[in-house]
DNA sequence: TCCTATGTACGAGTTTAATCGTACTGCATG
DNA sequence: CATGCAGTACGATTAAACTCGTACATAGGA
């Protein structure tokens, strides 16, 4: 278990870039294309990621291994990209680990509701 | 403002079936599924169909010809049924046509704000 | 320095969906 | 009753997406 996510500070809507890394290539907010984020949304595993970002994560960002997803790593790779590329997801390089959060305040100025759907929504099997 | 895409129910949300005829096969309110209808929406001429009805159609269903699609006959059909099975459209047969309306109060419940999301939609290439 | 852990890139196999031509059904009207 | 019209059913073709194995890159620590 080397170390758990633990991390310092309770900022995280942080104003400052100083400290970030740049966020990987993402559509701007007035790229977001409702059909596109749909689509992303679509797949059971992505909701299940964006709704566990939305639900467990207090306000940090979060590598891939942090959601227990039982995949090969290439293809989390591939629906974390989905998700990037379609403006719903942010991702920053924190030395090895690529973390995500939810561009939350641009989906609710473009798409405003979309969120809550995804965090009430009940996965197929889990219980 | 325009409306927004909720109007009165005292029409169409029609209470007798015996005047009707009896709607195609389609899921029950409980069975629809956000992961499904997500997906049925991500086509874009889906959600041009699903927005048109919610904008252009007064109380009335719809039948195929009336959205103005060029398109092959057997691709509406295609696409007509895709959203019927995800439980967006309720159809009903008239005599020779097939026509079409948004089950506007049973995705009001299950999803709110979804409807709103889908009228509020501007399409990528229409004036 | 080597080793491990995190994650990507690439490519192949499989599945799903979109698109559309053609043939067909059934009503409705002359 | 024959013709036209609204729409479906079926099948083929094509395109996209999911899934995953393998190989590779890199940061951090023993």
């Amino acid at each position: 278990m080397s170390a758990t996510v633990r991390q310092a500070p309770v900022i995280k809507v942080v104003p400052e870039p100083e400290n970030l890394p740049e966020p990987l290539p993402e559509p701007a907010v007035g790229e977001l294309r409702l059909e596109t984020v749909l689509g992303a949304l679509s797949d059971p595993l992505r909701l299940r990621i964006v709704r566990k970002l939305l639900l467990d994560s207090e306000a940090f960002d979060h590598s891939c291994g942090w959601f227990g997803l039982d995949r090969p790593k290439s293809s989390l790779t591939h629906h974390f990209k989905a998700l990037r590329e379609a403006g719903i997801t942010r991702q920053r390089q924190y030395g090895l680990e690529r973390r995500s959060h939810v561009r939350v305040d641009d989906l609710n100025s473009r798409f405003p509701g979309l969120v809550d759907l995804v965090a009430a929504w009940t996965p197929p099997d889990t219980p």
